[in-house]
DNA sequence: TTGTGTTTTACGACCTCC
DNA sequence: GGAGGTCGTAAAACACAA
């Protein structure tokens, strides 16, 4: 069940040429491990990890950047559409957030330190978790050709 | 090649909320 | 209690300089 396979073995779509500078940065890898052991297990079975195709990554952005937290029914038609667990869209957005907060990190390290901003207009909800609700993605993102906002990380 | 550093999946521990 | 959050970590996959 958790271990099924995302890799779409030989059908996943391969980066287009697999040269050394894709536009994207986290597309750089190709998916030559799905050709390898191509049964995507999770490590509890004979496979450590399995590595996700441009396609189920590119989805997974594109919902990431709509909303950071992904709802319940999104999660589910999302895992459906990309061959996924709910368990592993649930952990991919867990580290991507990880990931973001560890990026943002290295950005404020790099800034000169601002001096923080007056109290009153610190809004409460700056930086938190959003509420439940915010997400207005039920229109579908992979069917649609939603007016999703590529972040420049992103594009070529 | 190979050694090394970084990124990507996956998990466990712990915490909070309902 | 269960689901889902962060945090820390393991190990595979990958990039790249020497």
């Amino acid at each position: 069940p958790c271990w099924t396979t995302p890799l779409g073995g030989p059908g996943a779509p391969s980066s287009p040429g697999a040269q050394r500078r894709t536009p994207y940065e986290w597309m750089r890898r190709s998916v030559a491990a799905g050709g390898g052991g191509g049964s995507g297990k999770t490590r509890t079975k004979d496979k450590y990890r399995v590595v996700y195709t441009d396609h189920q990554r590119l989805e997974l952005e594109k919902e990431f950047h709509y909303s950071r937290y992904i709802t319940i029914r999104r999660k589910s038609e999302l895992a459906a559409n990309l061959g996924l667990t709910e368990r592993q869209v649930k952990i991919w957005f867990q580290n991507r957030r990880a990931k973001e907060r560890k990026v943002n990190k290295k950005k404020q390290q790099q800034q000169p330190p601002l001096p923080p901003p007056p109290a009153h207009e610190v809004t409460p909800t700056a930086a938190g978790p959003p509420l439940g609700g915010l997400c207005p993605s039920s229109a579908s993102l992979l069917g649609a050709p939603s007016p999703v906002l590529v972040k420049e990380e992103f594009l070529p």
